[in-house]
DNA sequence: ATTTCTATATGATAGACATCATGTAGATGA
DNA sequence: TCATCTACATGATGTCTATCATATAGAAAT
């Protein structure tokens, strides 16, 4: 086939990988098919003998990503001392994930486009949600619903802090929520 | 002029409020020239008698939206009772505002986006969060800092409720913020 | 009334985009 | 070894985009 299976496979899976970087970067419609196949090192036409669109590529890329935030951030947690509600915040709302958008969580880079893309995507994101509340929980000795609350308010906060051109003010927004989480999630 | 000085004014006026609606409902780069110039009954090519260029009208429809925001929101507020932390809480995270983004809070609609605009768009957006800060503090009786925490909260729950697809975690989204965020500003 | 001026409409233009058609190298299976 | 098959490269295609050029109706100024 002029190009091994294997081969075949690892240009798949570094276009899903390049694809989720930079969508959590640029959004899901900020880079084109040909810019990412150019950073595979391939061209454009190849696309769809990978792909069945451009949609497709988005889904398994965010598949992709949304596994890659929830082993990061064990890691993370891990690094610090385990898995806590206090580990959860310092890495979460830390300047270093504002800054670092493309090795950050996914959720919070592309929830606001998620919210006009169709059912797969939204699909995708509601079982991030379900996993976030189901999985992460008990280790940060949180209920479902609690979890939900600090997940959500915490993303806003990230969200936010990257919207905004004032350095002082997005630490502001970061240290604030930092300290307000916390005690929400004691009381 | 062919058309007059108040004409002018009127449509000038009436594409930064149809812009200010869509980009909130489709996002900043969710809609083209042409098409908002349509929405006004007009065509694409006189758009740029009124603005220099398209990243123009998206700051003029920024302002526009963050104003109408402001007044809308003490609005609902009063009809509620007065502005309190509680009649905050129970307008900005209803379904009602889950479900109709373009009469909602822009910058939960587009701080996603708006991350990796300019700085025009990024300033906009810091003096609209210490507006907040400053001017909506002391009417819900909270620091300004909680008032972030508070706000980010809030914005983060809306922007996920909207960008999953199941409606029952949607609204749990929405109940468990409404729930622990109250009792972390009390705390 | 006459002249000037300009907010629009119409219609380029050039670039970006997703997708598809075709050709080919070379892997795969016999 | 030979035939087949396909992943990729090259190069359309048609659509959409922001922006600009030109013409004109008719308001504004005198």
């Amino acid at each position: 086939m002029g190009y091994s299976q294997a081969q075949k496979k690892s240009n798949h899976d570094s276009i899903v990988a390049i694809a989720a970087t930079r969508f959590r970067e640029l959004g899901l419609d900020g880079l084109s098919v040909a810019a990412i196949m150019q950073e595979a090192g391939l061209t454009h036409g190849g696309f769809y003998s990978h792909f069945h669109s451009r949609d497709d590529l988005v889904a398994q890329a965010l598949a992709h990503a949304f596994a890659e935030d929830e082993a990061r951030l064990l890691r993370a947690m891990k690094r610090r001392g385990g898995p806590s509600l206090d580990t959860f915040l310092d890495v979460y709302l830390s300047p270093t994930h504002r800054d670092t958008p493309g090795q950050g969580c996914t959720l919070a880079a592309v929830a606001g486009e998620a919210a006009r893309k169709g059912s797969v995507v939204k699909d995708l994101f509601s079982a991030r949600m379900e996993g976030y509340s189901a999985r992460l929980a008990p280790s940060l000795g949180l209920s479902p619903d609690r979890m939900l609350a600090v997940f959500s308010a915490a993303a806003g906060a990230l969200v936010l802090s990257r919207a905004v051109g004032d350095l002082s003010l997005s630490d502001r927004l970061l240290a604030s929520a930092r300290r307000d989480l916390f005690a929400m999630a004691r009381a």
